[in-house]
DNA sequence: CTGAAAGCGCTAACAT
DNA sequence: ATGTTAGCGCTTTCAG
């Protein structure tokens, strides 16, 4: 019975549809304080019938901001990087502002190309999302553009980064086991070659020292991120004869390779060794069989923050590292199942 | 030496470095055919000297369209949306096109909001993707935006839906059984609420079916998506004496729990009982101590199918299904690890 | 081959 | 309280 409404309708259409001009369609439209009450209402019951949407190109090629940051991730699939997206949307959806999002499989120069794209797309800032823990050079052709790295810290200090701190995360697990007693501790690391391996391993060490605990190099072993790691290693401090009642696994498959292990050769959990882990994976701390104290690393607050970072438009630069918290379950507790 | 070169550079700014005028400028760097090559190359020198990056806004202010996506999802950090948001960042890519994504937590006035605000950005079309297979409600507010719903169809059949196909799934889980000469299958599957678990329970009846077996409502059971189920009922199904040489679990966690309790009793895999799963998680299925056979939904190929639909700007009405393929391993060949 | 000018949809002065 | 106009940065006729 109506003309087709093809084309969007444009602030010109409401203004006419409502008898007045542009100029005042677009304050009545944004509730300014010099229109009439009765026109506000009668431009916004035209905005509405004709189903209007204020065009943001336009707003914004005025304006000079789009209300909108660019992602560059390396990966979306691995189990870092979504958590710390949502982080990133959280921050910003307070903030009325939306996340472009782009994945360059870790190619530099499709990197490079997607942050130019973001840059003709007038992002406000851009965050610079990895996918390990290991620092990265800066990227390419960012200029002006305020820019955080998150997870993956820049190698060049200058630059603002927000990471995992997993130095305090090491200190907080085991502190968890010396809390409870416990005292002759092992640390089931992760690949060697890899800082946050390393840093959890550090992080062990130092709370073994604090607690007034010997440390023996013994005690702090290095395989990879695996569950057979993990049940190798077990059986190995098994077959030594070594006194143990605590194990701090480097992630949570060490720790669940471990506890598989612990409870094959009859050993109760946790009431000879407790075990902790790390990243707190929904799929093996917490809904296995056997739930897993683990330190959760709290990848949406770090993407919160880098956020917030950005979104003051001069990030401070140097490195945030976030510490995490550990959520206490079955294999230290015995019982209680914590977030 | 130079001004501060503060904001952005314009193209006024290129056309007045190069000595023409902007329209001139204009073609030069769109590599238009009526511009001399020697101009050509002066502008394109001045655009890199003074960083130029073409403004999308004004662009697609005026083309009317702006290469870009939006994404509509409950939720990123399932297990699901990730992959689908990387399929169709892949399709998109090759279209130069990029995505703009946003996060609902499944509340339909959040889910408005954000369409709207991708509305207001012009996007060329908007993909709706669920994190669980159940079909939803149409959103509200799209009017003409294109739209395709992914893995959670839309309820009206007008729509567009590209979903994962868990009856051929389940099909195919089970051929693969059947094909490798076991005849005393059971399902084990997920919550029987749910239509993903019913669906691949189906398909594993209707395979059965087709390769002559009998099948006993006792071979078909429910329970919920977990290791403990899994776990539960191998127990129960060899306390009941049933002769068993294959088991479909309804997901890679209730197969794990079958393994892990088949394997405690002393049953060995897969020659004497043989074991698949569904939706090949890695940590699971691929990295645990014991690979799981499981059948991957091909998400990405999903979120890449629902990205090509919405392409055309016409995505036909109507439910896509996509059927997946089997990751065969040690649970079924005894050896082999394949994709 | 190059320049001038209109206009995409909107907001923010400035008039009235 | 409302209307008019300029202009954000670009592409695209249309002249020259």
């Amino acid at each position: 019975m109506s003309e087709e409404p093809r084309a969007r309708a444009t602030l010109t259409d409401v203004a006419k549809a409502a008898g007045v001009s542009v100029g005042t369609a677009s304050k009545a439209l944004n509730d300014r304080f010099d229109v009439k009450s009765e026109t506000k209402a009668r431009v916004q019951r035209a905005a509405a019938d004709l189903n209007f949407r204020p065009n943001a190109l336009a707003r914004g090629l005025l304006a000079g901001r789009t209300q909108s940051v660019g992602i560059v991730t390396n990966d979306l699939d691995g189990r870092f990087a979504p958590k710390i997206v949502v982080g990133v949307e959280n921050a910003l959806g307070a903030d009325q502002s939306s996340v472009l999002l782009s994945i360059t499989r870790g190619d530099p120069a499709l990197e490079a190309h997607y942050i130019r794209g973001f840059q003709e797309r007038r992002v406000d800032g851009i965050l610079i999302v990895g996918n390990i823990p290991e620092s990265r050079p800066p990227a390419q052709d960012l200029h002006d553009t305020p820019a955080v790295y998150v997870f993956a810290p820049s190698s060049d200090p200058r630059d603002a980064s927000v990471i995992a701190d997993n130095l305090a995360a090491g200190t907080m697990a085991t502190k968890h086991l010396t809390d409870l007693g416990r005292r002759d501790i092992f640390h089931l690391g992760g690949r060697p070659g890899e800082v946050a391996a390393r840093d959890r391993a550090e992080g062990t060490r130092s709370q073994l020292t604090a607690a007034g605990l010997p440390v023996s190099p013994f005690q702090i072993l290095y395989g990879d991120w695996s569950e057979q790691w993990g049940w190798d290693a077990v059986g190995g401090i098994l077959a030594s004869g070594a006194a143990v009642d605590g194990l701090v696994c480097g992630d949570d498959t060490i720790a669940r390779g471990a506890i598989d292990r612990l409870l094959a050769e009859g050993i109760t959990i946790p009431d000879q060794v407790a075990v902790v882990g790390f990243d707190n994976r929904p799929v093996l701390a917490q809904y296995g069989r056997h739930p897993i104290t683990s330190v959760d690393m709290e990848l949406e607050a770090i993407g919160s923050r880098a956020a917030q970072a950005l979104m003051t438009g001069h990030p401070a630069p140097g490195v945030l590292a976030h510490p995490g918290h550990v959520a206490a379950r079955w294999s230290t507790l015995g019982t209680a199942n914590q977030r």
